[in-house]
DNA sequence: TGTACATCAGTGAACGCGCGTTCACTGATGTAC
DNA sequence: TGTACATCAGTGAACGCGCGTTCACTGATGTAC
């Protein structure tokens, strides 16, 4: 038995669905209402029974896609130090989850300095949202215990960046590349580790 | 006196032109050959006279952008020391290249990860190109001259990375905003200089 | 220099198409008694 | 439990619009003699 609010439900998650499946080839700003509502099975009219318009849509996806990045930080947090596993362990979750949830984060690589101003901006204050949770993560670290909270957010920034720029790496690489991929993760690694080396050096600010 | 090439020529780079100024607002795969042509002054079917297609056109904007970013690279390359003041003058370089063809800029930046597979992949191309160029101009660093070229890879990967995010960054902020511009300026040096700061203690790739 | 012809950048009308949005509707689900 | 009415998710026809592309054209520039 289903309740008229839960079969509504079904086809709002199917129009997002759709739009992230057709997001897969094309940018948010060039797919159309009608190709969504296609793709979801149900006539264009249906779709103002959900989003007033397609940039509703869009806020919502972005919505949805940083729940995943938030579960993603936090099964990381669980590995805090900066030691060399941690290093491995992370790069390696953030693998698993590019691959589990590839269209939620190729859809936030794409528009992230997409054509849609609103999009934009909201991806840009979830993602300074995120590079602070990891900031007051690395302040947990023994090695990083001392350092200002301003340094702290130039470190994050950098390591969200890198994070960013692989993300974007595993997205374009072929999925069933293993020999590729593999290449990907080692160089996320190695990169990480040449930031992570200098920190101890770090005596602050500067220009 | 205009020969009829000459005329020719100045159409075309009108379309060209036409085209950037569109993608300020929009991505390239949403604006229409219609709009260009209206933009640029001539009417649409005048546009086949000089692009087989929109993509063409794009294809000519990349070559036109990374001819660009090639001469920022050679005024970069006068200061090739890795000091303080190196820093300091890349980084302004960079932020009054980016000032002065702001249209370019956001367009790589804008289609780098965006809805056309053809303009994505020649970008990444040409950004291959340029962090390899990049690598060898590294070479040439005195404290650099002992890293393997693999690592050498690592690290310019690593600071066009933080490039481009700087890119990103001074794009985003409005253009008169002199504070908030001295404030990215100042977190890429900072950052850029965390980079640095442990590349004397790198001693080869490791996993 | 003058003439006759070729080239070709840009024009303007026309086409069929997919678009976003409006509107009145249908019929299953939900509610009040 | 049964009946009468309200709600509302999804339907289907219709609209005006901008699109990419075709085609035959015009008239200025270029070339051959």
């Amino acid at each position: 038995m289903d309740t008229r609010q839960e079969r509504k439900q079904r086809t709002r998650q199917a129009l997002l669905d759709a739009a992230l499946q057709l997001l897969e080839q094309q940018s948010f700003s060039s797919i159309s209402l009608r190709e969504v509502t296609r793709t979801a099975g149900v006539v264009p009219t249906a779709f103002y029974r959900h989003f007033p318009s397609m940039e509703d849509l869009g806020l919502a996806l972005i919505g949805e896609s940083f729940r995943t990045l938030r579960a993603m930080l936090r099964e990381a947090r669980a590995e805090s130090t900066l030691d060399g596993h941690a290093i491995r362990d992370s790069v390696e979750i953030l693998v698993s989850y590019v691959h589990e949830h590839r269209h939620h984060f190729r859809f936030v690589a794409r528009e992230r300095f997409g054509g849609v101003a609103s999009l934009r901006h909201a991806i840009g204050a979830e993602i300074r949202l995120f590079s602070s949770d990891l900031a007051s993560d690395l302040a947990r670290v023994p090695e990083l215990g001392s350092w200002r909270g301003e340094d702290l957010q130039l470190l994050s920034g950098l390591i969200v960046n890198l994070m960013v720029h692989t993300t974007e790496a595993i997205l374009e690489t072929a999925p069933d590349d293993r020999a590729a991929q593999q290449e990907t993760a080692s160089t996320a690694r190695r990169q990480l580790r040449m930031i992570t080396l200098g920190l101890a050096e770090w005596r602050g600010a500067g220009g």
